[in-house]
Order: structure tokens, then C-alpha cells, then sequence
RNA sequence: GGCCCCAUCGUCUAGCCCGGUCCAGGACGCAAGGUUCUCAUCCUUGAAACCGGGGUUCGAAUCCCCGUGGGGUCACCA
């Protein structure tokens, strides 16, 4: 192991929207192999198209993968507020960031044993940065310089209209286009150096040769292109900016990358960029090109999806305009209806979908995150995408990764996103916490999609909210979904409704049997102590019992009493949650209305 | 269309590299029972797969070839 080179890997998301769950996979391996390996894992970003590049992307890519648990060691800082054991918590407890809805405001991290104040993630110990590629122009440029005089790229001062005609010309004549123009169509050196000089629009040009590539894939294996599969790809964009292909080769070299790891969607750039390397005298890394992630239509999963379901709702709901309560201009509406390609904006689409009641299909991590999922699962859930450890085992935390992972036991076949067992996994995990913790954990993300619930439960204080928690669990899949179940605790005893039906099914039926039942069964629980759920819990059996009834006709009228509804969690912790004063209280409102 | 990748229950997969222990194991989902004060949880049981065809071999889910199917990619996006 002494002898082991050490492994750096890199996650390189361009900022041009929210962190994918596909990206999230591929982030979470290349950490898992730097953990694994003892070795380094660093975030790039990749912000060189200027046009759809942003900061506030960029540090929401960064924000996610930290809540995920993904932390780097070098790139771009991020202040955090961590109940972090080193790179993962003990119980695989994700990072704290700062609130998005209150920047600068730490949230409160009670979970993880071992916790750290405050902390930062990212930075630049080897001097290997910027990581924002934006940054690093002149890093290019050089190299531009060089390869220039060598010969290995030049300029091309055609205009791009040309090169889309020839493009056009070349589908329609079923010929596959590859730009690789004879060496007497390029301009010399000097001429080339004049016109650039003097300002004119050009790009910049790798001079490929017609050598075949073999790529040594880790998990492909051997996978050969054919002599001119490359051709002379663009380096360096009329506007200064690298291109992908560019900046990644580049950067990959200065920053001492050593394994790329990456969605199979970039097998086709790989001879590319195995060709710059072998042109420049760089290593070639370690490539691994991982298995996509579909979605269901077995397609690669991609955020059109959430406009493709809410365009087919509104057609089947037959909607000409927005409807009431959507955000969205009506022109771009019918526009974004009649163009299955055309995507809205996401605000525009999530109000849309929200006055429609509608429930779009999660795709990035945002939207788990939204919806309630915890980021310990969806790091299990996505590594099993692609990954196993074998042995049937597939529940497994962040440690399990940071210790097990590797290159061996990925997956050659693209995997379905299924959302059922996501979220049978979250489930589990929900049902499987701590009161304590879940408890935390509802609070923090209401505190973040659910404010006014967060009040409600936080005004309840740690011990009842402790065992809402625990009446919670069984009964939400989602944090999200534990507001359902909760929903008794979160109004005040003046607000309780009672649902009409089920008033006149367990209370008012039978000349109001339920009521008198609920009446005298009131006395008992009024002199009950202690106010806890097995002592109320057998109060109820044993009222029921000494009348000869089932426990259910006794339950059902103190259900809808209290909860307003025939659906609740178990009595004992719901009287609990409430306590003595508001249960009697609930009781005589009900008593009363019903009367 | 060119190039490239892939192929085990409906879905995610184990097994494949190092052929026999596989009438193929696990999980989600589904179905049927059971526990329970409602809802849920939980428990038990069940149905459910080696894409097709050729080889190689005593023997193939496992090795080879062809076919078929699916996917990816063909930008001054990344």
C-alpha cells in the first residue's frame, strides 16, 4: 500500500442548473474511491459556457453535495456547520450547510456524536486551483500558445455558418461530418498569428491525427475507435473560453487526476481526450466509465421528464391556458404546451405543477431533498445504481462506501430509477431512527420547505415532539409525509375540525352512543395518571372491556374527538402528544358539537 | 445513419472473470394469509428471470460467433 500512488479524483459539474441525481452518483463514486483509497477528492467547476453558466448554480451544486454527505478536500469553499466525524458522520448524518431560505443562519445539528463547530470544506493545500475554470484562462491560453507553435492545433477563422451547412450537407448525404481539412486549407503559422493579432473572430483548433485509440476502461474494459473517429474538434471557443474537451484534459494534468470516473454518456469524448493527452505528453488517468441511470420510459433520466409529465397533465386535463394560481405567462405556456422539446423555467414549472396538485417526478437532488428524502438513503440508493457490494447486502451508509468501494464491482448495465423502492428505502430508514434524531430531522426540514409546521412542532417541546416522532414513524415514508400523520398536533384544540362523516359514523350514529361512550370514557382519562401511552392505552382496553365492547367502538369516537378524523396514530401517543389538558379540552369541543 | 456500450424475475441485482455446488439467491413491487383501536407498521407464504440461434464442452446463466433488442454519442453544451 506504501507504494500505491495516491488516487485523485474529481467531480467536475458545470454550473448551469441543479446537482442531477446522475451527478450526484458520480460524485458520491468519486469520493467513495478517494476515501477508499486514501486519496484525494476534488470539485471543479466547470463553468466555461458563459451563456448558461452561474454562481448561484455553482453554489447550489456545492450546497447539495455537502447536505449529501459528499464532501471535498480541495475546490471551492463552502462554510460548514457540521455534525461531521471527519468525512462522515457515525451514523452517516449528512453536513450541515447554511439554510438556503436564511443565509449565514447555521441550522441546528444535534445528531452525530462527534461534532464540529464550525468548518469549511474545499481549499487549495497544493496550490492546484482556481477551481472554477472561468479562472484559469490564461492556464489555457498558454498551453494554446504552445501547441500553436507546435503544429499540434491552429487557428480556424472560418464562421460557424459554414461549418453548419457543411454539417447539414454531409447528414443529408447519410455521411458522417468530421472536420478534418486537408493541410494545405490551413492558413501557416505567421498568418495565423497576423489575423488573430488583429483581432479576428476565430477558434481554436486541435490538429488530429489518424491514429487509432484504445481506451483501457475500468469497467468496460478495452474499447477501441478507429483511425479518424477523431477529428479536429474545437479547443478554444471564438470567446476565449476553453471547450470541455480542452479544459478537462487540461485541468485533469495540472491537478493530478488521476482516475475519471463519469457517466458512460462520455465514453464517445474519451478518444478525444486520450488523443490531446498523447499530443501534449500528458498521463492518461485511470478512466471509468460509469452505467446511465434511466428513467422509466428506459431513456437516460434527465430533467425534461418534469416537463413531460406536467405538459401531459395539463393535455389530459384539458387545459388551454395557465391555470388559476400558476405562475406563468400564457404565451409561454401555449408555447411550452405545442413544443415537446421546450422546458420551463423551474419556478414557472413547479407553480404550475403546484396549481395543478400535481406531483412532478424528482430528478435532481433538490427535489428529493424537497419531497422529504434523506441524504444517507439517497447516497445508498443511487450507489446501488451502478454498484454492489455483493453478498445480498444492500442497505449500507456512508462508511460502509468510504470503506468498501470499488472500481471491480461496477456495473456494466444501465440501471431504472425506481421511486417505489427509493422510497421503501426511505421508509426504513425513517422507521429504523431514533425519536430523538427523526425529530431533528423533521424540524430541519421544515425549517426549510415547511416553516409554519415547524413552529407547530416546535412549540410542542423535545418531549412531546420526541413522541410524535415516535407515533410518526411508521406512518411516513418521507419527512414530508410525517406531516400527515401529525397533523392532529399541528393545530391548536380551537382549530380541530371534525370531519363531518366520520362525526356522524362513531359519534352521532345510534342516537349518540359514541358520544355518551366518549363522554364517560372523558372521566377516566381525567383522572388517569401518569398521561402516558401504555397507561392510556390500557385505559382504553380496560373501559372498553369492562362494558363488553370491542376496543375499536371506544377508540374510533376518542379518535375523531381528538384528531378530528377516524385516521390517527395509536391513541396512547396521540393523548400523549396532546397531553391531559388539550385531550379534555378536544373531548368537550367535540362533545359539544356533536350534541 | 456512422461509431460505441449493454443484455438474469415487472424493477434493482447476486451468480459470469476462475464452466458442474443454480430445477438460479436477495431486495422493491405484486398476490394471498396473519397480528392490530383506525391508518400504517410488522410477520408468514406465493407467483415471477438466464433475449434468440449457432458453436466449444461429458456439462454453459457462465466461454466464442451471429442475430435481435435497448441505450449512448455524433456542437464554438458540458
Amino acid at each position: 500500500m506504501a507504494t500505491a500512488p495516491h488516487v485523485i479524483t474529481r467531480f467536475a459539474p458545470s454550473p448551469t442548473g441543479h446537482l442531477h441525481i446522475g451527478g450526484a452518483r458520480t460524485a458520491l463514486f468519486c469520493w467513495a474511491y478517494a476515501r477508499r483509497t486514501g486519496g484525494t477528492f476534488l470539485i471543479r467547476i466547470e463553468d466555461t459556457d458563459q451563456a448558461r453558466s452561474s454562481e448561484a448554480s455553482a453554489h447550489g451544486i456545492l450546497k447539495d453535495l455537502a447536505w449529501l454527505g459528499i464532501l471535498w478536500d480541495e475546490g471551492p469553499e463552502l462554510p460548514l456547520v457540521a455534525p461531521v466525524s471527519d468525512r462522515c458522520g457515525p451514523t452517516g448524518s449528512p453536513a450541515q450547510v447554511f439554510s438556503k431560505t436564511s443565509p449565514g443562519a447555521p441550522l441546528l445539528a444535534q445528531h452525530g456524536s462527534e461534532t464540529r463547530a464550525t468548518g469549511t470544506i474545499g481549499g487549495n493545500p497544493r496550490g492546484v486551483g482556481s477551481f472554477y475554470q472561468s479562472q484559469r484562462l490564461d492556464v489555457y491560453n498558454a498551453v494554446i500558445t504552445d501547441m500553436l507553435a507546435r503544429g499540434l492545433a491552429y487557428a480556424d477563422f472560418s464562421p460557424p455558418e459554414k461549418l453548419a451547412e457543411a454539417r447539414k450537407a454531409a447528414e443529408a448525404a447519410k455521411q458522417t461530418f468530421r472536420y478534418h481539412p486537408p493541410a494545405a486549407e490551413i492558413a501557416p503559422l505567421d498568418e495565423q498569428q497576423r489575423r488573430i493579432a488583429a483581432g479576428e473572430k476565430h477558434v481554436i483548433r486541435f490538429r488530429a491525427n489518424e491514429e487509432p485509440v484504445r481506451v483501457t476502461d475500468e469497467v468496460l474494459g478495452e474499447v477501441a475507435f478507429g483511425a479518424g473517429e477523431v477529428d479536429d474538434f474545437v479547443l478554444r471557443k471564438a470567446d476565449g473560453y476553453p471547450t470541455y474537451h480542452f479544459g478537462v484534459v487540461v485541468d485533469d494534468e495540472k491537478m493530478g487526476v488521476t482516475h475519471v470516473l463519469r457517466g458512460q454518456e462520455h465514453l464517445m469524448n474519451t478518444p478525444r481526450h486520450v488523443a490531446l493527452q498523447q499530443a501534449l505528453g500528458y498521463r492518461t488517468p485511470v478512466y471509468a466509465h460509469m452505467p446511465l441511470i434511466f428513467n422509466d420510459q428506459g431513456a437516460k433520466m434527465s430533467k425534461r421528464e418534469r416537463d413531460q409529465t406536467a405538459r401531459k397533465a395539463v393535455k389530459d386535463a384539458k387545459l388551454a391556458g395557465p391555470p388559476a394560481g400558476a405562475s406563468i405567462d400564457a404565451a409561454a405556456f401555449t408555447a411550452w404546451l405545442g413544443d415537446t422539446k421546450r422546458q420551463l423555467e423551474t419556478g414557472e414549472l413547479e407553480s404550475l405543477a403546484a396549481a395543478m396538485n400535481l406531483a412532478l417526478p424528482e430528478v435532481s437532488v433538490d427535489d428529493f431533498r424537497k419531497a422529504g428524502y434523506l441524504p444517507e438513503v439517497i447516497c445508498n440508493f443511487i450507489a446501488l445504481l451502478g454498484w454492489n457490494p455483493g453478498e445480498n447486502r444492500e442497505k449500507f451508509g456512508m462508511e460502509f462506501l468510504a470503506a468498501n468501494f470499488d472500481l471491480a464491482r461496477i456495473g456494466k448495465t444501465s440501471a431504472r430509477f425506481d421511486r417505489k423502492k427509493l422510497l421503501s428505502f426511505n421508509a426504513d430508514a425513517i422507521g429504523a431512527m431514533q425519536d430523538t434524531d427523526l425529530a431533528a430531522r423533521l424540524l430541519e426540514w421544515c425549517a426549510e420547505y415547511a416553516p409554519a409546521e415547524g413552529e407547530r412542532l416546535r412549540a410542542l417541546g423535545a418531549e412531546r415532539l420526541a413522541l410524535l416522532a415516535r407515533a410518526v414513524k411508521p406512518r411516513a415514508r418521507t419527512l414530508k409525509e410525517a406531516l400527515r400523520p401529525a397533523a392532529f398536533a399541528l393545530v391548536s384544540d380551537e382549530e380541530l375540525a371534525f370531519d363531518p362523516a366520520a362525526a356522524d359514523k362513531v359519534l352521532k350514529a345510534n342516537a349518540g352512543a359514541g358520544r355518551a361512550l366518549l363522554l364517560d370514557l372523558a372521566k377516566v382519562l381525567a383522572a388517569l395518571e401518569p398521561f402516558e401511552p401504555p397507561a392510556i392505552n390500557a385505559a382504553i382496553e380496560a373501559f372498553a372491556a369492562g362494558r363488553s365492547l370491542k376496543t375499536g367502538d371506544v377508540a374510533q369516537p376518542l379518535r375523531v374527538a381528538v384528531t378530528g378524523s377516524t385516521v390517527s396514530p395509536g391513541l396512547g401517543e396521540t393523548l400523549a402528544v396532546l397531553g391531559k389538558a388539550s385531550t379534555m379540552k378536544r373531548i368537550e369541543r367535540c362533545a359539544a358539537a356533536c350534541g
